[in-house]
DNA sequence: CCCGGCATCAATCAAAAGGTGGAGCGGCGG
DNA sequence: CCGCCGCTCCACCTTTTGATTGATGCCGGG
């Protein structure tokens, strides 16, 4: 589709105007790079994406407070012929790291990364490679090599909801449980992570950034 | 000491390589404005913010997960002839906001701000007024409308530890005081919140920014 | 094919948290 | 000066949560 030598078309997605001027600014300096466009929504970059023909997308993972990049990510490598997306958020939580991969990103950096890992990336990403910060793999080993603080993903689920403040019956009426469900995982959870508190898990799990807040 | 019509001079603090980008590049084709330098640590900011004569500090909150962008700007605005501080975050919490102006920052904005609105806070700013973003202030309106949401000190610093996952019994150790009077600021929490649980409390005060993290 | 992990549910007891009502003290402003 | 509010504490009772033990069915890998 696109030659290795040719330049790299690039799209950014971010709502921050200052974000989208500083990508800008640190890419256009690469001779080999080329800026297509930048969008502010998740929408447009979906849009633009499939109509312009482009080699990467840097796609942010919150617009305006939502978590839209997910699924945007998840569309576009959807197509046939599709470009690479490469993550570029700004928190390394187990959960945003799973699933962007999960919907088809070919990498995850964070948006304190130099200029430089920065540009590094996206040709990593152009010619098709994965592209994870170094911060982001070694979390990734680190949930490889201790399976006992990875949680599965109905534990998350129900840990999810506690962190937003449902009580046990509440969990177990929306997940269609029993509370004697609800409260296995809980103890699993509990373990896992080496609490012995429902607040206390949701603490550790938001340091670790198994859950989302 | 500056004359109101001489090119304003910044310093921008920001551990984002990206975002010092993208600050340069937004505010540089402002014609009356000069950016002194750009630092990416709060002791570099302390430090070139007495050295230089710059009008106005633009200073992140967050240095590499840490907050160090509160003592940053309270250093900067103790000394005699300090530059105006103009404290620029990804978010909106109470907490921040509060402390931010408390240490001394002339105004508080959010980097989802447009360019434009940024320009014209720095040029507030160094005229010496006060300049929040909207959304600031319709939160601090609201705060000031409504005590009720508005939680004392004494509530705040508790619930920031059952945040922290803390008990009851760990929480009457740290703050050295009985259960019953944690029980009883829990209670006055909950009414103040509308809700009935300390998961359920914590997860409302983070979603109106009353707690940090 | 069988084991282990995951998900589901039950029963019971102990502990923590929540609800209610009351009370004393110190500061700050009308 | 007095009342209000924030902070502190107590006692009693109810509800929720956590700890323990145990059981069933499903699925995928060795």
């Amino acid at each position: 589709m696109t030659t290795t030598d040719a330049p790299v078309r690039l799209l950014l997605a971010d709502d921050h105007p200052v974000v989208r001027a500083g990508l800008r600014a640190v890419l256009e300096t690469e001779p080999d790079f080329t800026i297509a466009a930048d969008v502010p929504t998740a929408e447009a970059a979906v849009d633009l994406a499939g109509r312009l023909e482009v080699d990467v997308v840097l796609m942010d993972l919150q617009f305006g407070g939502r978590m839209l990049g997910v699924q945007a990510t998840a569309e576009i490598t959807a197509r046939p012929g599709a470009p690479r997306v490469l993550v570029l958020t700004t928190y390394d939580s187990d959960a945003d790291i799973l699933a962007a991969i999960e919907a088809g990103a070919t990498g995850y950096l964070l948006k304190d990364a130099p200029p430089e890992e920065l540009a590094a990336a996206v040709r990593t990403a152009a010619a098709g490679k994965s592209a994870l910060a170094p911060t982001i793999a070694l979390r990734l080993m680190d949930r490889m090599r201790t399976p006992a603080t990875a949680l599965s993903r109905r534990e998350t689920e129900v840990l999810q909801l506690v962190a937003d403040g449902l009580s046990n019956a509440k969990i177990s009426k929306q997940l269609f449980l029993s509370q004697a469900t609800v409260k296995s995982h809980l103890v699993h959870i509990y373990a896992k992570l080496g609490v012995d508190s429902r607040t206390s898990a949701v603490a550790a799990a938001t340091a670790r950034g198994l859950i989302r807040r």
